[in-house]
DNA sequence: CTTCTTACA
DNA sequence: TGTAAGAA
């Protein structure tokens, strides 16, 4: 749509990125600053790409998924060197991710089951007393 | 008016 | 990351 110029269909400005996704040109800008995109420039000004463009959906969804911005770098760096080393980085990944959550889950569950417990008991004290 | 950099919060 | 400031 904001396409910095209709004949060539994939060039983007940074502001055109940014309302896509919903985003601010200083997070786009940080992203950069740490090695996660590398768009071309022409002048001062950043030229992004559909390979940007597809990188900042990843990163996006990363973090969407609770992974770091390091996290995400790793891996978004391996895109450029070993494709096979990438999803094994991946699948570890996720399988950390997914194991942080599952404690996170029960650490709440036993939490909740606590905090039940002490509601329960305060409720009966409170029949008593009435 | 848009983007860039740099610095500070 | 937001915001601000000054340059391009």
């Amino acid at each position: 749509m904001n396409r910095i110029d209709a004949d060539n269909k994939d060039l983007y400005a940074i502001a055109d990125l940014a309302k896509e996704f919903g985003i601010s040109t200083r997070a786009i800008r940080f992203y950069e600053s740490k090695g996660l995109i590398a768009p071309e420039r022409v002048g001062a000004t950043r030229v992004f790409r559909r390979r940007d463009r597809a990188r900042l959906i990843l990163i996006l969804r990363g973090k969407r998924l609770g992974f770091s911005l390091r996290d995400i770098s790793d891996y978004l760096s391996l895109y450029d060197a070993d494709r096979n080393q990438q999803v094994n980085l991946l699948a570890e990944k996720v399988d950390e991710r997914i194991a942080l959550l599952e404690r996170q889950r029960d650490d709440l569950e036993t939490t909740i089951s606590e905090l039940r417990e002490i509601k329960n008991l305060a409720d009966q004290r409170v029949q008593k007393a009435s």
